[in-house]
DNA sequence: TTATTAGATGAATATTTATTCATTTATATT
DNA sequence: AATATAAATGAATAAATATTCATCTAATAA
């Protein structure tokens, strides 16, 4: 029996820190930027957040949720592994490109003290279907046999390397590019 | 005809600084802490560096200079493409484990806006060497004829993300696997 | 040996910023 | 409508920190 809480206002502020965030980092952030760029009063944040930190954690877990989800909803498990391995690539690498703010917020977080170790275990569990998919991959003789993270970091890794040229503004992606990138990409890790 | 600086100051405070540095990004770094660190007064340090923005400016130059000098230290001209490839990465892969903070500290600037464009310009000037080369490869036909940036995120990108989970602790690397980690490099990139 | 000069010091200053809280406002229930 | 309750506000507080500067110290050169 009083007023409720607007929910569209953690959309709000999730938004204003991710841009932020990337200008600055976890420390340049400022909580009064975040709220004036979310159109709130400071003393406001403080209602839908315990403090920055817990923001940050959130975001973080927000972020790399929706991506995942937003990656895996391509994966069909009657596609044989090839065909399943190239949708879900071509579609991670297009949706990182469209959304680098997204990635690189993850990217820059993933390894720093300032994610509790809670929510480091929370958004490792997301990538778990990923993880389980490549090791099937390996299970049936299809790709190399290597400790799965490994794989993963090999596919991550020009991945990101790549957006962040294309967000620089240094590289144009186009379809043949991406086609070939996809190539390289299988050709690293096929056995 | 006065006191000398003492230049081994200059090592002490980019050491104190790159660890510390790791712990907390640009905007977390405390001048106090790094004086701390390399057993100086806080006053000192400015006469050493302008401010904080000129110490990470001139760090992230001095470690990048260090890390392309030690990496090129084993090229040869006059082994074939294929062999001063194997070495150079093989030596990149293995500087990047041994000094982990080094890469680390460099990849956590390079794509910021806490250096400065003529930072940034020096230190892509340094890649030259290695973007010839390459450039070189591409020209004999014995790796894809792709823009030379985009070859160097391909090579990069997994070392940066292996050489971080190797940080973390959650993978060790054996001789036998830093040979397969090689060859998915060349796997992918080679015509 | 002595004068000169620049390095070294660290407390003081000036600025910035996370968080709190007294007050106001809007909504849901009665 | 009236009331109760929690959201919203933003100025005030408390804490942190980059940089300066008056003072001291040590090395050089005459």
């Amino acid at each position: 029996m009083a007023r409720p809480k607007d929910e569209s206002k953690i959309d709000a502020i999730y938004e204003a820190t991710l841009r932020l965030v990337l200008e600055t980092g976890f420390n340049g952030l400022k909580m009064a930027d975040v709220a004036r760029e979310a159109k709130l009063a400071t003393g406001t944040l403080y209602i839908y957040f315990k403090n920055k930190e817990v923001l940050i954690n959130e975001l973080y877990y927000h972020l790399k949720k929706s991506k995942v989800t937003q990656m895996m909803s391509v994966y069909e498990p009657s596609d044989s592994f090839q065909v399943a391995f190239k949708k879900l690539w071509l579609n991670y690498f297009t949706i990182s490109l469209n959304e680098p703010e997204r990635m690189k917020f993850i990217e820059q977080f993933t390894h720093t003290s300032y994610l509790t170790k809670k929510t480091k275990q929370q958004g490792d569990l997301l990538l778990k279907p990923l993880e389980d998919f490549l090791a099937d991959g390996i299970k049936q003789g299809v790709i190399k046999k290597l400790p799965v993270a490994l794989v993963l970091s090999q596919l991550m890794g020009p991945i990101i390397e790549i957006v962040k040229l294309h967000y620089d503004g240094s590289l144009k992606i186009t379809p043949a590019l991406k086609e070939e990138l996809f190539a390289m990409a299988w050709a690293s890790i096929r056995k």
